[in-house]
DNA sequence: TAGATTGTTAATCGATTAACAATC
DNA sequence: TAGATTGTTAATCGATTAACAATC
C-alpha cells in the first residue's frame, strides 16, 4: 500500500514508454531526456516527467534517464516479470490467430491450453497443443493453477462462461467477446472490443469528411 | 462545421451504448430514461445524457428515449450507414483471423481484398478471396477506390507500407501493427495495439497482488 | 395539471501542462 | 562552479458529476 492509486490513464502510457525505450536500447542509446524522448513520442516532457514520478524518482537531475535502467523498471511496473498461467477458451479464427500471433511467454505467460465446445476442433493442434472440450476445463484450470483465461468465444454465452471459471479460481480475463463480463470486483478484465474500435475508426472518417464540405 | 468538437471520451463510449441499445431493442424495450440505461450500463445518468447532447437532443422531457430512434442516431454518428472500401493488408494468423471473423459488412465497410509479401500464401482462398501479391496493391487501390487499410504485417515494414498506402491515396488505417504509423495528420489511425493491452492486464494483476499483501 | 425526465448550466474532480526550485 | 535537467508544486484545462429549470 505504499504506492498511490495510478491512474489508468497513465498505466496506458506505459507500454508505448517501453515500446520506445526499446527501440533506444536497441540502437544502444544510454541516456535520454525527458525532452528528447517527448519530441520523439510527440507527448509533452512534462507529462513524461509526471508519468514517471508516479513511481518514484527514476532520473537523475542535470543528466536525465538511463534507458537500461529506465526500461527495466517500467518492465518491473508492469509486472513483466512475474509468471502467470494463461489458456485461451474458444478456438475460433482469433482463438487461434492469438495462439500463433501473441508471444505470450515473453510477457511472463505460460500459455498452456485451449479450449473449444465444437467437436469438430476436438484434437486439432494449435502450437504443440490439442484442442480440448470445455468439459476439461475445470480440472484443468484447477490443477494447472491457471490465473488467466483468453476468452475468444462468440458473446453469446461468454457471460456464463466466464462466471464458471471464475468459480474455477480463474483471476483474470483478456476479453475479445463483444459483451461486458459479470464478474467480482476483484476480478481483473481487459477488454478488447474490435467492432467498438473499428466503429470509432468509422466515426472518424466520417467526422474528417465531414470537415472537408 | 455545425457541430462542436466532440472528444475522443466520448466517442469511445458510443459504440457501448449502441450495443445496450441494441440489446434493449432486441427485447423489444421502446422507451428507457437515462436512470434505467445508467443502472443497467454502470455509468452516471448525467454522464449518458451529456454524451447523448453533444449531437443534439435525442431524447423527451418526461418520457425519456425512444429505443429505436436513439439507436439509429447514434448509428448514423459513427457513420455506419455510410460505405467505405476496405482491405487487409497482411495476410498471417491474425489478418486471416479479422477476414474470417469480422464482419465487416455489417459495419459499412465493403471488404475486397486481401494481401501479403510471403509467396507461400498468393492464391490462397480466404473468405472468398485470394492472397494477392503486394506488388498489386497500387493498382488495386486506386482501381478499387480503396479507402481503408487493415494493417496486419509485422512491425518491420509496417511504417514504410503505411506511407506507400497513403500515397496511393488511402485515407485511414485499422493498425494491427506493433509501432506508430508515420501518417499525415489528415489520415485516421485506429491503434489496435494487443501487447499494450496485454500489458495493462499484467499491470493490473500485479496490482491487484500488492493490495493482498 | 402534476409527475417525470430531459437538456443545460454550474460545481467538482482529475489530468495535463507550465514553472521553477532542487540537485546532479 | 555553471549548466542541464529532474522532481515537484502550482496553474490550467478538460471531463465528469450534480443540480435544477424547462418542458413533455
Amino acid at each position: 500500500m505504499d504506492e498511490k492509486n495510478i491512474s489508468q490513464a497513465v498505466i496506458s502510457r506505459l507500454p508505448r514508454y517501453l515500446r520506445y525505450l526499446g527501440e533506444l536500447k536497441d540502437s544502444n542509446i544510454e541516456r535520454i531526456s525527458s525532452q528528447e524522448l517527448s519530441e520523439l513520442m510527440n507527448v509533452t516532457a512534462s507529462q513524461i516527467r509526471q508519468d514517471f514520478n508516479n513511481f518514484g524518482g527514476f532520473g537523475q537531475q542535470g543528466y536525465g534517464y538511463k534507458v537500461n535502467f529506465l526500461y527495466d523498471e517500467i518492465a518491473k511496473i508492469l509486472g513483466i516479470n512475474k509468471t502467470h498461467h494463461l489458456i485461451i477458451v474458444g478456438a475460433g479464427n482469433l482463438g487461434q490467430a492469438l495462439a500463433n500471433y501473441m508471444n505470450f511467454e515473453r510477457r511472463g505467460f505460460h500459455f498452456t491450453g485451449i479450449f473449444d465446445c465444437n467437436e469438430a476442433l476436438y484434437g486439432k493442434k494449435i502450437r504443440d497443443m490439442y484442442v480440448q472440450p470445455m468439459e476439461n476445463l475445470k480440472n484443468f484450470v484447477k490443477d494447472n493453477a491457471i490465473d488467466i483465461v483468453v476468452l475468444t468465444i462468440p458473446k453469446t454465452g461468454a457471460v456464463k462462461v466466464a462466471e464458471e471459471l471464475v468459480s474455477y479460481g480463474v483471476k483474470a480475463f483478456w476479453n475479445f467477446a463483444h459483451v461486458d463480463l459479470n464478474v467480482p470486483e476483484d476480478i481483473v478484465v481487459e477488454n478488447v472490443h474490435l467492432s467498438d474500435s473499428l466503429m470509432k475508426l468509422s466515426y472518424n472518417i466520417s467526422r474528417k469528411n465531414k470537415g472537408k464540405d
